[in-house]
Order: structure tokens, then sequence, then C-alpha cells
DNA sequence: CGGGATCCTTACTGATACTG
DNA sequence: CAGTATCAGTAAGGATCCCG
């Protein structure tokens, strides 16, 4: 019971999810395109949650010294342990979905 | 990327996970039981989440006709189906906190 | 026992502007 | 481009008391 929080801990905030699906799917992301992939985030949002998400090595940020900076965000190790769960939780959302519409 | 945001938004709220976790564990759960279980919520939180998941066909009331009054709460079918996820959900909980307190 | 009502505090979030 | 700073509103959450 403990560890399900744990986890939900790590995830929680209305983004959290939505930004691992994105770095997910292409593999590594720029900013502005997780800005751009995630609907309705803020810049602001988007970068305390990424920054979170860091700090519990889930993503690995990398700046490179272009002209001007770009940073890539990719999933650590840690982080890519988390695809079983975004999977099951993107085909439960479409069920889910499904279920409460058509009522 | 959407249909995560639909199960988010179904699950989100600090508590709902570890409500769902009760319930499915113990099968059929008490009021006053969850709120036992699920350390640290209050009464007000618990009700709140707990109509929230009821409206999204994902917990089951019934009130027994006793004195005082029990009420019983289970998952539906469709609750049932987030049982995968949860025990995903609380398998990563563990190995995510050896990973973080271990440094 | 299972909540609802109230009050109050803090956390979260958005919009906008600004910087290296 | 990738953020940070500021301001300000909303919503989430806790504590306590109340009621059938």
């Amino acid at each position: 019971m403990r560890a399900v929080q744990d986890s939900m801990d790590v995830l929680s905030g209305k983004w959290k999810i939505a930004i691992l699906s994105s770095i997910c799917y292409y593999n590594k992301r720029r900013f502005s395109d997780i800005l751009h992939d995630v609907e309705g985030i803020s810049n602001k949002m988007l970068s305390k949650e990424l920054k979170e998400l860091e700090i519990n090595k889930l993503v690995n940020r990398s700046v490179m010294d272009t002209q001007p900076i770009t940073v890539q965000y990719e999933l650590t190790e840690h982080g890519r342990t988390l695809q079983t769960i975004i999977n099951h939780l993107t085909a439960w959302g479409i069920e889910h979905r499904k279920k409460i519409i058509g009522e």
C-alpha cells in the first residue's frame, strides 16, 4: 500500500505521465518539442515537472553546445521501466473513455 | 497521448490509487476501514474521492441496513481492470524506493 | 457509522514578461 | 532556445464540528 503511494508521489501532477509519454515515444526530445507535444502545458510547468523527474532519476537532461542552446531530454534506464505502466495506462484510458462516454 | 491523460484524470488526486488498492485487496471494504488503511487521509477527502470513483464507475457503493449503518465499497468489473496497473505500480514503487533511497 | 458543512491554509497553475 | 521571475487566481487538502 505504501509502495503505491511512493509511485504516485513521483508521478503526481497534472503532466508527468504525459511528459514521460512524449519523451518515451520519441526517445530523445527537446524542451520546445515536449512543450508542443503536451497540449496545454506552460513552459513554467514543463520546466518544473522536468526538474522533478530529473531529481527522481526518471529523465536525463543534456545540454548541447549549439547556438542557440538546445537541451535534450531522454528517459533513464530507470525511467524506461515505466514504459509498461504507461502502455497499460494508455490502453486503459481508451477503454475507459468508451465505457464512460457510451452511456 | 490523449488517452494517458484520460486515465490520469480519473486517477488524479493524492489518494485514488491508494483507495482502490485498499478496496481491491480486501474485495469489499467499509468506509471506516478504508479510512484506516489509507494512512493520512481525512474523512472529507475519502468521501470526496469515493464519490468521484463511483461517478467514474470504478467502485460500487452499497448501504447495509444495519444499526448503525454500514457502507460497503467494492470494485466494479470495470474497476477490476485496473488491477494490473495497480500491481505494476506497487512493484514499481518498491523498486523506485530502492533506487532513490540507496544513493 | 458514514458522511456533510464550514473555515482556513497551502499547493498548484496560468499568463506574461524577461534573460543568457 | 530554454528557461526564470513575478503576480495572482483557483483548487486541493486538512481540522473540526455536526447530523441522521
